[in-house]
DNA sequence: AAAAAAT
């Protein structure tokens, strides 16, 4: 991989850069004859009774989402490398002086105007000479296009070879960046993308013609021997405080774009939580549940891929289609399902915390942790959860999500995850049908 | 515990 110049976008960094410099990969593939959706019974005519069911739980929902908008007045601090130097934002894409395919290529996305963090993000990836660039933005705030209109700026699509390389934790995240990466460059036909992911090898002495090549850590690394005279760009809703000093070690001379503790979680999504006492009590609530989040789309977090594929046998029994996607699974089925997950043909998907960062289903208007997210310790993981209950709410929308709780144990963890954001999350009895509707009503 | 590379 010769160039002489570099653009390097980090994805969702603590989990990307984390593994790069960790990789002890002890993989084992498990064989699944399925492609990772689990059919059931196709809706039949429904009566009046399950029609009025239908109702009420789209008021619960209406109900449970509702909130004020809060506006954008964001507390951000920026410092920037060269405190001397004048602090650009800019209010539209113009002022940017884009190449004209790109300007089509943002406007034909249906961008209109800049978000918060692309304002203040991208005068300063655009600058001359590059500069390097740590940046934290709320989930579903416009990061993943503040950087790709940054790389797509700085490419040269009549020179082949590679000139930007975007660094994912997840495959799927890596082929939803690439497919933003596609959409806005769109305009620019010669513009050729590769995808360093598990089991795309690189030959030998294979050259890269490719301009851009996204990824995810152990391929890429496979791929690049050395980067050089890079310009770094590190974006994520999150940054624990590890990770935001390693950050700092490996960026040299960064602009930084940080956000107060208090501006990290969106007021635009509700929390709740159903307190059960055992597994099997989740599951009811869950099926209690059920028809109210099945009015748009829901993801369901699970700590383990066994409890996650569970649980998706067990909601299928109970009759609903639902989806299951999993690191277990082979990569062919992983695209498969988010895709047909995309296109709706599924409402719910039962997953882990491959699941957890950066994907961007805009129907998405329920999260349900079925699990807490704690760590290997068993230690609240704020980080992590902020990430799931982002993948909705996402661009200014509402959301919902709810935390299934089983245990003095968990309890304990939520509130400990509650104390973190100093953000209430309020109690919901799904066992009691009455006031279901009391709240729907 | 999940995820991320091939050996």
């Amino acid at each position: 991989m010769a160039s002489d110049s570099w653009a390097l976008a980090v994805d969702q960094q603590e989990a990307a850069v984390k593994s790069i410099s960790n990789l002890q990969i002890k993989e084992e593939r498990v064989k699944s004859d399925t492609n990772g959706v689990i059919k059931t019974n196709a809706t039949a005519e429904k009566t009046d009774e399950e029609e009025k069911e239908d109702r009420a739980a789209q008021s619960l929902l209406n109900k449970l989402i509702r909130s004020n908008l809060v506006d954008n007045t964001n507390q951000v601090e920026v410092l920037q490398r060269d405190p001397k130097s004048p602090l650009y934002s800019v209010k539209s894409f113009e002022e940017l002086r884009l190449k004209p395919q790109l300007l089509q290529g943002v406007y034909a996305m249906g961008f209109n105007r800049p978000s918060k963090i692309q304002e203040n993000a991208l005068p300063m990836m655009l600058a001359e000479p590059p500069q390097n660039l740590i940046a934290q933005s709320q989930s579903g705030t416009g990061k993943t296009a503040a950087f790709v209109l940054a790389m797509l700026s700085r490419v040269e699509p009549a020179e082949r070879y590679p000139q930007c390389l975007c660094l994912s934790p997840t495959y799927e995240l890596a082929l939803q960046t690439g497919k933003v990466i596609e959409q806005m460059g769109k305009f620019h036909p010669e513009l050729k993308l590769a995808y360093a992911v598990r089991g795309n090898k690189l030959e030998r002495g294979q050259k890269i013609s490719e301009h851009i090549v996204i990824g995810t850590p152990g391929t890429v690394l496979d791929w690049c021997a050395k980067l050089k005279n890079c310009q770094m760009l590190l974006f994520s809703a999150t940054f624990e405080d590890s990770v935001w000093k390693f950050a700092q070690k490996v960026v040299p001379d960064p602009n930084i774009i940080k956000l107060k503790r208090e501006e990290e979680t969106l007021d635009t999504i509700k929390q709740y939580y159903v307190l059960c006492s055992n597994r099997d009590e989740k599951f009811q609530a869950l099926c209690n549940l059920y028809g109210a989040i099945t009015i748009a789309q829901a993801m369901i977090f699970c700590h383990t891929r066994k409890t996650a594929s569970w649980l998706a046998a067990e909601l299928s029994r109970e009759g609903h289609q639902v989806a299951l996607l999993s690191g277990e699974m082979m990569v062919e089925q992983r695209a498969a399902v988010i895709e047909r997950f995309r296109e709706g043909k599924e409402k719910v998907l039962v997953t882990t915390n491959v699941c957890a960062r950066g994907i961007d289903v805009e129907q998405v208007s329920v999260v349900i942790n079925f699990d807490l997210p704690v760590d290997k310790d068993g230690n609240p993981d704020n980080e992590t959860y902020l990430h799931r209950i982002g993948r909705t709410g996402r661009f200014g929308k509402r959301g919902l999500a709810v935390n299934m709780v089983d245990s003095k144990h968990s309890m304990n963890i939520l509130n400990r995850i509650q104390e973190h954001f100093n953000k209430k999350i309020e109690r919901l009895d799904t066992d009691d049908l009455d006031e279901i509707e009391k709240i729907a009503n």
